[in-house]
DNA sequence: CTTGAAAAGAACTGCCT
DNA sequence: AGGCAGTTCTTTTCAAG
C-alpha cells in the first residue's frame, strides 16, 4: 500500500469526479503547479491507485432502459466448475458485471436490456441455462446515484 | 435517442476500455483521420451518449479491502419517506453507490470498508440506524469482472 | 469524408531552490 | 518535496479538395 498525503486524496477525489480535467486546471484549484501535479498524478498511477481512465456511457440513450441485478444460487454446490460458470456468464453480452459473493447467493449480476421483454429473453434463454445455475433473484433498478465512496 | 452507426460503436467500446487515447490514435485503429475521430467524439458527447470521464481507483490499494453488497428491506412501507431514508444513506461516506430497485428488497447498497470489521461498525452503526431500515442481506465480493455490457 | 496547417493548450523534461 | 522554463505532443479549429 502506499502512503497518501492530504493532497493526493484530494486528487483522487477530484479525478474521480472528473478526469476530463487538466493537471493544470487541477493543480490552480489545490494551490499546486502543473507539475507537481502532473508529478503526483503519475506516482499515484504507477503505484496501481490510479487504474486508468473510461468515459461513463448513458445505457438509456443507447437504448437499454432496464438495467437488473440478479443474484444467483449455484446448483448442487461442489459439483459445480465455478471456472466454467463465469466463462459462460462472460459470454452473455448483457451482463455488464459479475461478482463472486459470499452470502446467500453465490453470484451477482448486473444485466441491461433494451427493456423488460428484452430483459425476459435475456434470463430465459440465456441466465436460465448457465451450467450450474439454481435459484435466481431479480431487482429492477428504479434510479441510482453513483457515489464516490470514501474518498469522495 | 440518437443514431449510431456502426464506427460510432467502435469508438465508444474503444473510450469505454480506455478513455486516455487520443483522437488520433484511436482513430488510426479504426482507419480515420483525427479531425474525422474527433467530430465523432464531440457528437456523441453533445448528444448526451459519452458522460464524462472519470478514473479507475483500486480501493484495495486505498485500504479498502472489503466490498460489500447489502439489499435493504423497508421497514414499515408507505410509511417510510423514501427521500429521507435516500439522504441519511448519501451521507454514509462508505456508501458507493445507491439503488432504489423493484423485487424483494428496496434498495441496493454497494459498500466499501478497510476490513470485515471495520465494515461490522459500518452495518451497525451507520446501515442499522438508517431511518426506515428494515431486513438486511449482505454479500461480500470475493472477486469482481466488469466487463463494457452489450457495447463492449 | 479526406489532407494539411495553424494556434492553443496540455503533457512531459531538466534544472534549481 | 516544490517551482520555473522550455520542448514535445495533443487538442481544437480552420481552409480546401
Amino acid at each position: 500500500m502506499i502512503e497518501l498525503d492530504d493532497i493526493d486524496r484530494q486528487i483522487l477525489r477530484s479525478l474521480a469526479r472528473d478526469a476530463s480535467q487538466s493537471a493544470g486546471a487541477l493543480g490552480r484549484t489545490l494551490g499546486l503547479s502543473q507539475p507537481a501535479t502532473w508529478r503526483r498524478i503519475k506516482r499515484l498511477t504507477e503505484a496501481g491507485v490510479l487504474r486508468g481512465r473510461r468515459v461513463r456511457l448513458d445505457a438509456a440513450r443507447l437504448g437499454f432502459g432496464v438495467t437488473v441485478f440478479l443474484g444467483i444460487k449455484l446448483a448442487r454446490k461442489g459439483h459445480v466448475n465455478l471456472e466454467d460458470f463465469e466463462r459462460a456468464v462472460s459470454a452473455i453480452p448483457e451482463v455488464q458485471t459479475v461478482e463472486h459473493v459470499l452470502g446467500v447467493y453465490d453470484y451477482r449480476l448486473r444485466v441491461v436490456a433494451r427493456d423488460l421483454s428484452d430483459f425476459e429473453r435475456v434470463l430465459r434463454r440465456r441466465i436460465m441455462a448457465l451450467p450450474g445455475a439454481g435459484e435466481v433473484d431479480a431487482n429492477v433498478v428504479l434510479s441510482e446515484e453513483r457515489r464516490l465512496g470514501p474518498l469522495g
